[in-house]
DNA sequence: AGCACTTGGTCGATGTCATCGGTCATGGTG
DNA sequence: CACCATGACCGATGACATCGACCAAGTGCT
């Protein structure tokens, strides 16, 4: 289905989702319009989702980051689900199994708007806050092999 | 610093990365030269940190994904850290503040599969998995204003 | 076995796009 | 006020994507 050569191509996108087709032709040893072909179908199957961009939030202003574990009061998991979907500073978030309900990142430019976007959720549910210090591993592919 | 254009460029980027400078052009209201040297800008100040791809692991067979928090054992830290970073299915993790020291996500094709990576870390670290349900809040930007 | 069909590739022509040098308007500064 | 730096535009040129025609290899059917 995936084979060698798509999975060349993937990785060589991981890395650099602007190269030419051109250039992916010369990476993977086909021409430019079977890289196009390929790409076209990877899409297609819903192998690649989406070419998108790593922005850095510092340069926005956001110097913190925290990792949010959310567990909803009684009979407010719509309503908890919904805020955070809202509060764009929330960029990432999961709805899992076990106690917390949902895991999720949020930026923030201080520690006065943390406060103050928890205390909003704070309401409708019990946070708990974990201040990211580092990130040892950066969004990688898991093994496609 | 950032501005009003910048921000149409990076959002427009964010949906999809391979747009043509020609294409960015006319969204912005710029002429593609002008586009390109505004994103070579960006890069330069680091702002745009790279361009990449999404793609979907259940295409290669990744059906399950968790959330792992994980406590190192006394004396043990330096060694978890190394141990995550080499297990290539955890695809992102964050070294936070609290009781967990890092916070993990991890993609695994089976129970099975799951199982067998945790004990690898379990000799060094206690665990705490939480399997994902749902992802209410798919990756995005946090305000640029 | 042989033939037709499907799949995935190349090649070459054409039109689109990126890039580079030159130019100009604007705003801040000595 | 004059100067310089910045950030934009335009037009020419070379690089690139795209399209159609063609080809080779594997598959299944008679």
């Amino acid at each position: 289905m995936t084979d060698d050569i798509d999975q060349v191509l993937i990785t060589a996108l991981m890395d650099d989702s602007r190269l030419s087709l051109k250039a992916l032709a010369q990476i993977s040893g086909l021409s430019s319009p079977s890289v196009a072909e390929r790409l076209r179908r990877l899409e297609e199957r819903g192998v690649l989702k989406g070419y998108t961009v790593e922005i850095d939030p510092k340069c926005f202003g956001y110097q913190l980051q925290a990792i949010v574990r959310i567990r909803p009061l009684p009979g407010q998991l719509q309503e908890v689900e919904r805020q955070i979907q809202a509060i764009p500073e929330f960029t990432e978030c999961d709805k899992v199994t076990g106690d917390d309900c949902f895991i999720a990142r949020l930026h923030v430019r201080s520690m006065e708007q943390l406060d103050t976007l928890l205390d909003r959720l704070n309401t409708h549910a019990e946070t708990n806050t974990a201040i990211v210090k580092k990130t040892p591993v950066k969004r990688r592919l898991p093994p496609m092999a």
